[in-house]
DNA sequence: CTGTTAGCGCATTCAC
DNA sequence: GTGAATGCGCTAACAG
């Protein structure tokens, strides 16, 4: 691979002169410009990142910890964050992890100055106190200040609304196993009834229940009846209706079954009515974090998505 | 952040002493060694990534190009691979891509001495001719030398052998649009129906045909008799199941439904018996490959999975 | 407008 | 065993 020096030797200009060139800033006679260019042509040289990411102290890489749990929630974000981030000219440096120790341990990982900034997407797992300068998307951890989350009480109004819209007014709720995102879920779910003056009845909450089987069967053990049931994802929502005709409860007819997320589903998949969370925009806001260009916790509200 | 002078003045020693020590490298006084151990563990100092890649001319990251149209099988591949790689302290820097120019493009960009490897996944589309250092992975691209692939033959072969076994001898096939792998499978199928003594039927065959909802469609109106349905992969076979359903043909009672690539295939799911090809097997090879270890293309064998 | 110089942080000679 | 010196390829400050 040719380098800098051989192209200003091939250009008759000295490398400072080359890198002004390449570096697109102004200041530079229209003749020599030229005759750097056609010498980089020649030579098919590009510049080297590495050396320019220690020269100026900035790598363009932004650390991307991804949740496992729901892989198929997170490979949308990392599509949406990738896509970002590129048309930024920044690089997408991957990790998996599926608990608080292999989060902190990518993090340990990363944090050799390789990346410029990090982001942990989806997890849906407690996280230790981590640096503030680390964006999370769509976490549990509510006290880091930056980060972007969705707006669950939103979701949860949003989605009972629609329910009783339907005439569907024994709503049950399977809620997320514990943390802010339960709370809120919780709230928006209460507000809503309340609104609907539709009165609470606890039985119809499962909660802190982080397998959804065991969730749905101890709902259905119950014997409460409840016409409608609102689970945090779509892969829920998937084994929820596989579970509920094998109950005979058939799905929509005697039980309509709504996702919270429905966001980054694929064409074929059996579709449920969900909230859906504008991708984009969370990537969008993510990296607009990331850059510093503002430092608060962002909530993102989705929108209503009927099959 | 500390750097390499920090810590040597800490410890009273050389740089190049520090570097030794925390290159693991032999030669130096234990009295030394744990001075810079304890004065690295005061100043907290981790040796700057892109200094080491500079100085050693090699940076630990593997691009990895991920076609985003089957995204859901891409995304189990990129995690094996990241598995595989984070185990030997690589890093993997994740572009993702839906035709061959994006992919071309994302080569480019990458081509700056930032990686030192660069992997292709689950580009189901033709590629242009590729540098010989670029793995492919589940590509259709076959020229190239270095490259894991899916023995298509032995899924087809597979595939009809289990059907047969079901006595689903009327086996119609909705193959890959194009390519080798369109080819291979093709082979198998027709081979493993003379292994049966089961009579070619062209019309049982659709190819060249991007939609599966137009190949499907294709069959059934042709009105062939067909117990069973080949499919290339899970996400095919997902939509081959509703609009079957929509035309009574009920699965698996009437027509059996398989997936000739059912790997990464969420828990939950609706499953049709499919090859599984061994993932994290796979991402081995691939790393394997791009350690140039070997320099072959490499055939692996799924295994059937029934539900 | 342009060339020279001095780093960026580290690994790696090569003497001692 | 160890330290001083050199270079990886580039950018930025400065002087002309």
């Amino acid at each position: 691979m040719s380098n800098i020096n051989d192209v200003a030797r091939l250009a008759q200009v000295s490398k400072a002169t080359v890198s002004r060139v390449l570096s697109g800033s102004r200041g530079v006679k229209e003749e020599s410009r030229l005759a750097v260019l056609r010498a980089a042509e020649i030579l098919n040289y590009k510049p080297n990142a590495i050396a320019q990411s220690l020269s100026c102290q900035s790598t363009n890489c932004i650390g991307v910890i991804c949740a496992t749990e729901h892989i198929q929630q997170s490979t949308g974000y990392l599509q949406a964050l990738e896509k970002q981030l590129s048309q930024q000219h920044k690089h997408l440096l991957l990790r998996f992890a599926n608990d608080g120790k292999s989060v902190m341990h990518a993090i340990q990982e990363l944090s050799n100055g390789m990346c410029d900034a990090l982001v942990v997407v989806g997890a849906r797992f407690p996280l230790p106190e981590l640096s503030e300068d680390i964006v999370l998307i769509d976490c549990l951890n509510p006290a880091n200040a930056n980060s972007v989350q969705c707006d669950r009480i939103f979701a949860a109004e949003t989605a009972v609304h629609y329910l009783c819209s339907q005439q569907r007014r024994n709503i049950a709720l399977i809620n997320f196993p514990g943390g802010e995102a339960a709370t809120l879920t919780m709230d928006g779910y209460r507000q809503a009834l309340h609104n609907y003056v539709v009165p609470f009845n606890r039985q119809l909450v499962i909660e802190n229940e982080p397998s959804l089987r065991i969730a749905l069967q101890k709902l259905i053990n119950s014997g409460v009846k409840f016409t409608a049931l609102l689970v945090t994802d779509d892969s829920q929502a998937q084994e929820a209706v596989m579970m509920l005709n094998q109950y005979q409860l058939t799905v929509p007819e005697k039980v309509m079954v709504f996702s919270l997320d429905g966001s980054t589903r694929l064409p074929g998949a059996n579709t449920v009515p969900a909230i859906e969370y504008p991708l984009e925009n969370i990537a969008r806001r993510a990296v607009e974090l990331l850059s510093g260009e503002r430092h608060n916790s962002d909530l993102v509200r989705g929108s209503l998505l009927i099959a």
